[in-house]
Formats: C-alpha cells, sequence, structure tokens
DNA sequence: CATTCATGATAGTATTACTTTTATTTTGTT
DNA sequence: AACAAAATAAAAGTAATACTATCATGAATG
C-alpha cells in the first residue's frame, strides 16, 4: 500500500506550494540533497537550479529565500515526528511504552516508514539536526510570525508533555523536558560524531543507540525516582 | 583591586592576538556589540570598520573572517566558563556544593565579576546562546582543527563531569549530562525569551532562576535518585 | 483559437567577503 | 634625533551572493 504524507504547512513557509507540482517536490529534494552534501551555508538557490536543471528565478517562485526554505523543511520535519508519533502511539498503549516510543522517534529509530514519503528522511533529519539553530532565523521574524512558524515544534512539543504528565502528573516541567529531551537528542547524536568528548559514547554500540540509551536513564532518573 | 584575564586560546582562532593592542580590543568589543545588536548574520567587517573607525582591511589583520572572529569569541566565553568555575570552586567544598556553583555558573547567576574584564559579559553570553550552532562551523574545519578549536569546550565539559562522578561515581554518562547541562542551560533561557511554549516558565520568577530551578531539578534527579 | 500561467533565458543590482596596492602614521632601536 | 620596521589608513578591485526584473516560450485551459 502506498500512503500519501502531506500536511498542511503554513503559507509563509512558501510562495508555492512545493507539493503543488513535480518541480515543486524536485526542488525540495534537491536541497535537502544538496544541503545534506555541504551545509547550509554553501547552499545557494543557483547551485540549487543547475542541480535540478531549471533556473533561479524559477525557484524563487517557491521560496522568496534560501531561509524560507529551511524553514519548510525544518516545519516538514516537525510536523512528520508528530504525525509519526500519533501514527504510532495508540490510546491503549501504558505511558511508559508512549514514552519508549516517543524516545525512538526523536533518536530516528524508526526504520520502518522511509517509503512512505518522496524524501530522503536520513538526509532531512542531519540537516534539521545541523541547522537547528532557530536564532538566526527568529531575529528576522517578529513574534506572531514565530509562533505560526514554530507550530509543528510547540506542538510536538505539547504532544510529548502530556506523556509526560501521564507518567507524573505533578511533574512541573514537563515542557521543559519535552523540548530538552527533542534537543538532546538532535545534539548528543552530533556530538558523537563530531565531538566525541562531550559524550560517554563508544563505538561498542550504535551511535543512535547510545543516545537512546542515555535519553532512557534520563527520563527514567526524572520521572521515576 | 584589578584583574587581568588572560587566556591563552589557540593561535587559529585569530591571525593577530586582538588583546596585544587597543585596536585589537575595540575590534572584540565592538564585534560583541553590533552581533548582539542585529545577529551573526547581519554582522559584517564593513559595519564593524565604520562603528569602531577604523578600515575593513585593518580588521582582516586581525581576524581572517567572521567566523573566526565568531569562534574566538565562542572559545573566549568557554575558557572563562573554566576559568570561572576553577576561580570559585576549591577543594574543600562537597560535591554538592561544587555541582550547585557550576549550575550557578552556566545560567550566568555571577554577576560578581563584570569589572573582571573589558567586555560586556551578557551580551557575549547572548551571542553565544544566539549562535551556538556549531555545525556551520564544523564542516568548515577538518577533524584535528575542530578538536582544537573546541577544546575549551571539551574542558569545562570535562570538569563538570568530574564533578558529576563526585556524586554518583557509577554514572555511566557524566559527559553527555555535562554536555545536556551546559546545552540546556542556554537552550532553555532562549526558549523562555523566544518561544516560551517549550518551557514551564511563568512570570512569577526570573528567566534565568527558572532556567537554574529546572537543572537542579534534573540534576537531583538524575544523580541522587 | 485565445489566454493564461508556469517556466526558461538573460540581464542587472546591491551587497558581501575578501584581496591588493599604495600611502601614512606609529613604534622601537641605536 | 634619526632611521628602519611595523601597523594602520585609504582606496580600489574581484568574485560570489541574494536577489529582482524583463521578456520570450510553450503547455494547459477554457
Amino acid at each position: 500500500m502506498e500512503f500519501l504524507i502531506k500536511f498542511r504547512l503554513n503559507e509563509q513557509l512558501c510562495v508555492k506550494d512545493p507539493e503543488s507540482t513535480e518541480l515543486g517536490k524536485s526542488i525540495v529534494q534537491g536541497a535537502i540533497e544538496l544541503m545534506y552534501a555541504s551545509g547550509f551555508e554553501q547552499f545557494t538557490f543557483r547551485k540549487l537550479s543547475i542541480h535540478i536543471q531549471t533556473t533561479e528565478a524559477t525557484i524563487y517562485r517557491y521560496f522568496s529565500s534560501k531561509h524560507q526554505l529551511l524553514l519548510y523543511l525544518q516545519n516538514w520535519y516537525w510536523s512528520y515526528l508528530e504525525f509519526l508519533s500519533r501514527l504510532l502511539i495508540t490510546e491503549e498503549k501504558t505511558a511508559d511504552e508512549k514514552m519508549r516510543m516517543v524516545l525512538e522517534i526523536i533518536t530516528h529509530h524508526h526504520e520502518k516508514g522511509p517509503a512512505l514519503m518522496d524524501y530522503d528522511l536520513n538526509q532531512l533529519h542531519s540537516i534539521v539536526i545541523a541547522e537547528f539553530s532557530k536564532s538566526n532565523l527568529m531575529r528576522a521574524m517578529d513574534t506572531h510570525h514565530c509562533d505560526v512558524v514554530f507550530n509543528p515544534l510547540t506542538g510536538f512539543c505539547s504532544y510529548v508533555s502530556q506523556i509526560i504528565l501521564e507518567l507524573k502528573p505533578a511533574y512541573p516541567y514537563a515542557r521543559s523536558l519535552a523540548s530538552t529531551l527533542l534537543q538532546t537528542a538532535h545534539d548528543q547524536q552530533f556530538y558523537t560524531h563530531h565531538v566525541p568528548l562531550l559524550t560517554n559514547h563508544t563505538s561498542a554500540i550504535p551511535n543512535h543507540q547510545y543516545v537512546l540509551n542515555y535519553l532512557h536513564s534520563l527520563v527514567d532518573a526524572v520521572l521515576k525516582h
């Protein structure tokens, strides 16, 4: 069976919905490939236009800037996380099981759904990890835009914090813990690859397994003591 | 009494030591002011040269690029954190007290030493928080450079992880916890200001107090259960 | 058949990041 | 005080970037 995932992403994230045309999809697809290969700073619409055999001007008709395109990707990724959570985590599960699934999702242990979409999830994940510097982008936005654009992130965070409260109803830092887990999943994975001294990872286990174990130990300590 | 803090920063962080001349200091000082005011992306050597009444070419004799200058600032900040830790945390203190001081230092509760240096620490702190996107920079460096440049960060992290191990010798994630605390101190402070939905902060207490309380609760749970 | 609309092709602008060259000033040395 | 060496200023130049604008083309739509 063929799923077709289509989130309703905010219109501020693009000039024209890239999902609506083949060209639009190839812009997003190509952008992911190029950003993954050489990073956001090196990425230009010119390079992208050559990569996917179109012109700069055409790309600008979908995204008004490369920053908007990055926001689009991040937004898409967060939407995907929440989508996957709501798909996999059903209400009859215990809070413990739900939490375990959340951790697996944010550490990217879900290789089950690569066929669910057109884009390379692992590359996208790397980009979002690498370019999760919201600050740059936030400066360019007013507070209102900010809220709208980061809606999927806060939405996912709210979702996780509810599960946290199921486990420990009186816990006063549910949202902070949720955002910490999300961020730490990203950071620690990044560190294991690039600055291993900031972690206790050894080559005995895969990187993402280490991160998962660490997050589990954190959550256990915080919510079950 | 007048302290003079002077770290030995790696020579890869500048072309010519900015601490060695008044002009050099005003470059760093001015860079902090401009980056604080409008962010790293908006920051250019041209604007800086106008701001401090010199020329672009002169600035290039101290820093080969604005990226190098940012690295310099981050490095300086991390060095300062470790310096302050070793100054304030003496060996006769209990591990509990040491940990408390570390948390106060990384959440910036140490207003005691603003006269210690020429630069505005709060502005510098904001910059490091805001531009803590190591990924961009790291891509431009090979692994060796990376190690050297991030030495102060890993050094501080090692220092904190030793205190963690004093509190709980068998804890297997001391380094990861240290880097998580450091990062989380940054992130949560940022969130309370810009995306409060990612935290449980209320206006009842100051932002940095909230972050400190949260980190305390984390550390208590992880190391004392 | 006519029109619209997405795209292609091309050119242009302002800014940026950085280099180079040539003065001019400051500094240290004797 | 005189001189050499170094640091800085002034100015111009280059390649790339992030866009914007214009106009032609070709496919789809009505």
